[in-house]
DNA sequence: CTAGGGTTAG
């Protein structure tokens, strides 16, 4: 047996070391087994010193109910392992303990000193722009003489009134500092850059010069970032020319800032000379990369950029998984994004709200809603992006019951608050499922509903919704009365409409105003001639015509998409030469006999007035939609849905063969065209024949 | 033994 009082300062300075290293190499296991021994040679009588040392080791691991049981269990607890706590807590995003265990060390007559202040700040910086806890803990410090003076804490308090959005106070408190340190010039820079001004940390950056100051690393992330955010390209590309000068690209935070500073000024290829010339790379510099290149039109690129990180032993973060399947929504990569959902859920990260709100988006994008409502029941949290992308997938499909549901859910859940997104989302599904009052009378009350201004996006859908329901009159009153000037997309939804209930004439002053908003586009042509021709007025159909020949227009050809074991098979009408056309012919020969059966007739009317090609009723059988389907009637096992993308909207006449065909062979269809997901199943479509 | 400002995403 060992005298504990006299063994005590013998044994406790090796644990001391034992609890250090193991926070260094970041072992709980180090530190635990530090704990055990600690109780073992010293209980009852720890000293104050190796509490706190094991405090702060639960603490900096983020193991926050052994920390708390660290702290509870000290028998003197001193400011030391008090101040350990909280900045553990802080660093970690708990705010509440913090803060507890600050007000608790206040009232066991413990004076927080010059190292609490700074974590308590930070932890209070978490606080709702409402709250006074801030200013009490500024109080405090000023009572206990650490303000104005002291660097740190005034800094930290600095840094709470810029994220709590008191703004005026941080600036009466910067303005106040009796000599400002690069800290505080960056907490006003790096703040400016959060609350999206980024021309005040351009101003700031000039302060701090003038200042007789020298930037750091930190300064010059911050000056990228505002050059990102506003797209300043030619002044952050003068920056990088300093910033070579004084080496400060040797700092990988640095490079990685300016890869996004050039992906976001929408030069890849210069974030790439970045990226290329780094020494060393950590897993930011990677996602930058892939951000870089899928910000920009370079999906592919992005994808082998993610190949050569995995292939340098980079671990799938939540960043990088969230990046890339935003990238997969874009490509409507249904299978890719799936592949990455298995990469998310090996890596542990498939329930991050990033993660899991990309899912949600990516499988609403590429038409599978049952896999983005499976992610989206199961998430542990939701927030606005979350019930947006949710509402979005079902708005892609048509499903406006559905939207209008999960919004309904949304509102009531408090989680949180629509905003203009939200309602892009709803109004487009009800214009897509026919839901024209619920719609309409959604647009009207927005604004005094959810304090949401109406915005060209949200004009568009009214439009198409008024249009679609043959109140093509009342959408064009809609337009006049618009305080903003009306976009192309929201002509085209009244030259849509216009088309559909042949309403020619004023179909004619859409058709006017989308030429002079977007001379070169070939549909609006193509559909102000076909509208001619419905309505027998040749003449005018001809006019378009040649206007167009003369401008040089050409029409998109359609073109359809399938893709089979990684391949994707592309085709195009009356499509010879694909490897397996005999057998694509064979079965569209088969289908139609059975079609017709079945009471199918050909729509040919659009084929007729084709611009190119004056198509024949049998010719209707050669568009690429029908030889895609075909195709995968073929090579596609019965039980999975057959997934089709076009690059142009659906033919009526396909529309209407996909509805019987599902129906006779007992199969899904999905189709994706320029503009929404048709889901065919038992001889019908999900759009109601309403598109 | 405890401290301030930093890069990537839905």
């Amino acid at each position: 047996m060992r005298p504990v009082a006299a063994a005590a300062p013998a044994d406790a300075q090796p644990l001391a070391a034992a609890i250090e290293a193991a926070i260094s190499s970041r072992s709980p296991r180090l530190g635990r087994a530090a704990h055990a021994r600690a109780l073992r040679l010293l209980a009852p009588a720890i000293p104050p010193f190796i509490c706190a040392h094991l405090v702060n080791f639960y603490s900096k691991l983020d193991l926050p109910g052994a920390a708390a049981a660290a702290l509870a269990t000290d028998p003197h607890p001193t400011v030391v392992s008090y101040t350990a706590f909280i900045s553990g807590a802080a660093q970690h995003g708990r705010p509440v303990p913090a803060l507890l265990a600050f007000a608790g060390m206040l009232r066991l007559g413990l004076r927080p000193n010059d190292f609490t202040f700074p974590s308590a700040f930070k932890a209070a910086a978490f606080a709702p722009a409402r709250s006074t806890i801030g200013s009490q803990i500024h109080s405090l410090a000023i009572r206990f003489g650490y303000l104005p003076d002291d660097h740190f804490v005034s800094c930290a308090a600095l840094d709470m009134y810029f994220k709590t959005g008191q703004l005026a106070l941080a600036r009466r408190l910067f303005d106040e500092m009796p000599n400002r340190n690069l800290v505080a010039w960056n907490a006003v820079m790096t703040n400016a850059v959060l609350d999206g001004r980024p021309l005040e940390t351009v101003e700031a950056y000039l302060g701090l010069r003038e200042a007789g100051g020298m930037p750091n690393v930190v300064s010059v992330c911050a000056f990228f970032n505002a050059c990102a955010g506003s797209t300043y390209l030619s002044l952050g590309e003068q920056f990088h020319g300093f910033v070579l000068k004084c080496g400060f690209e040797t700092d990988v935070s640095v490079s990685n800032s300016m890869v996004d500073f050039y992906g976001k000024c929408r030069c890849a290829g210069k974030a790439r000379a970045v990226f290329d010339r780094m020494g060393v790379r950590n897993s930011v510099s990677w996602c930058s990369m892939v951000v870089a290149y899928a910000q920009n039109g370079a999906e592919e690129e992005a994808f082998t950029v993610y190949q050569h990180a995995r292939r340098s032993g980079e671990v799938p973060t939540d960043f990088m998984v969230s990046s890339l399947l935003t990238t997969c929504a874009g490509l409507l990569g249904l299978d890719l994004g799936r592949a990455l959902h298995a990469v998310a859920v090996r890596s542990c990260i498939d329930a991050n709200i990033f993660v899991a709100s990309a899912l949600v988006d990516m499988y609403g994008k590429c038409g599978g809603v049952e896999d983005a409502e499976l992610v989206f029941s199961e998430m542990p949290q939701r927030n606005l992006v979350t019930w947006n992308s949710m509402i979005g997938g079902y708005a892609h499909i048509g499903d406006a019951r559905n939207a209008l549901s999960i919004f309904d859910d949304m509102i009531r859940s408090g989680e949180t608050t629509p905003n203009y997104i939200t309602l892009v989302n709803v109004l487009s599904a009800c214009s897509r499922g026919g839901l024209t009052a619920e719609g309409y009378q959604l647009f009207e009350t927005m604004k005094e509903r959810f304090g949401i201004e109406p915005r060209t996006e949200h004009y568009a859908c009214v439009v198409d919704l008024l249009g679609r329901a043959g109140m093509e009159e009342r959408a064009y009153e809609i337009i006049q009365r618009m305080p903003v000037r009306p976009s192309i997309s929201i002509w085209g939804a009244l030259l849509g409409a216009c088309k559909m209930h042949g309403k020619t004439e004023l179909g004619k002053i859409a058709a006017e105003k989308l030429f002079e908003l977007d001379p070169q586009d070939s549909g609006n042509h193509v559909l102000l001639s076909n509208m001619f021709a419905s309505a027998g007025r040749w003449s005018e159909a001809t006019d378009v015509r040649k206007e167009m020949k003369k401008v040089g227009i050409k029409k998109e050809p359609g073109r359809s998409w399938i893709t089979w074991k990684n391949v994707v098979h592309v085709f195009q009408a009356k499509d010879t030469t694909h490897e397996m056309h005999n057998e694509i012919q064979a079965v569209l020969a088969k289908l139609k006999r059975q079609m017709q059966a079945a009471g199918y007739m050909p729509d040919t009317q659009y084929a007729l007035y084709d611009l190119e090609e004056e198509e024949k009723e049998s010719e209707v059988f050669q568009h690429s939609e029908k030889l895609a389907l075909a195709f995968g009637l073929i090579c596609i096992p019965p039980g999975v849905p057959i997934r089709i993308m076009k690059n142009l909207r659906i033919c009526v006449d396909c529309h209407r063969a996909f509805k019987f065909i599902s129906g006779i062979v007992g199969r899904e269809i999905i189709v994706r065209d320029n503009n929404r997901f048709h889901h065919f199943r038992h001889y019908e479509c999900s759009c109601r024949d309403y598109w």
